[in-house]
DNA sequence: TAGCTATCTTGAATCATTCACGTTTATGGC
DNA sequence: GCCATAAACGTGAATGATTCAAGATAGCTA
């Protein structure tokens, strides 16, 4: 049994630093095949794989995955945080102004976008967090109409 | 008795089509005042102005003033909403990760940063929101000891 | 001045998220 | 393979920002 199942995802929990559980491996899965997910969505998903999973330990699970960079987390204004598995390099987000969708984008400038502030005030930035506000495709039909 | 006190806010409110009243008077003039401060906050600084006025009324003048664009709302990932009263252009923030504290700046790529992004995936986009994350001076200085 | 309606008030409700704490379980050492 | 320990998890309640409801008050236009 050298070579069991799912043998990447619990590597990856394990060489964060992890314990490597039946939940955490379902929900980073969950994640990473979802499309920015909010935590009910989440906690959903996780349940369909393993079963019976609460919601604390949904929220517990995705902080630490959060913490050591296997998920990221995006809390656009005026609605719950969403996840997505999608880490390490500097895309941004596209959020409808009506329906609240979410889509990724590749920043226009390059590789770190606007990473350097003109004058950053004197704080040391380490991010930048880019959001685009709009109409997604169906609301903007929808609202033409 | 032609130019009365505060002319100029409460013509403002009257040119978005908003009544005057001494609360939303006090309110602009407090969020101009004031340094992207909070709801409690903006409360506080209205209560000092006319006297009392109830949480509600505020968040409801936030929203109208917010709507007719004489006030802007940022709410960075966390933490609570908070109001600015410079509009119009297209500044950004720089947040602190420690103590929350909110800065503006311009953005380093001329007028109007990232406003297109290199794929919209179909969205009409009509405003780039762009939220600097490190650490203010203070709490760089702190962390460092 | 009168009437219409926006605005304000009081009080309760909602929703995402967090906190507390006892129980279970993964993991490294024996 | 077995144990101890700390990480994970479960249940249940609490928090805090924001919103909803409905009646009272007060700008504004005719």
């Amino acid at each position: 049994m050298t070579a069991s199942r799912t043998p990447t995802t619990a590597a990856e929990l394990r060489g964060a630093g992890l314990r490597v559980t039946a939940a955490r491996v379902a929900l980073l899965e969950t994640v990473r095949e979802g499309d920015h997910l909010d935590v009910e969505a989440i906690a959903s998903g996780v349940r369909d794989r393993v079963g019976h999973v609460s919601l604390q330990a949904v929220y517990e699970a995705l902080h630490a995955l959060t913490a050591v960079g296997l998920v990221r987390r995006i809390e656009p204004a005026g609605s719950a945080a969403r996840f997505e598995g999608r880490v390490g390099d500097n895309h941004h987000h596209v959020v409808c102004r009506s329906c609240g969708v979410v889509a990724d984008v590749d920043c226009a400038v390059g590789e770190a976008p606007c990473l350097t502030s003109s004058d950053d005030r004197g704080f040391s930035i380490d991010e930048a967090e880019v959001i685009y506000w709009g109409l997604c495709p169906d609301c903007s039909t929808a609202r033409s109409s």
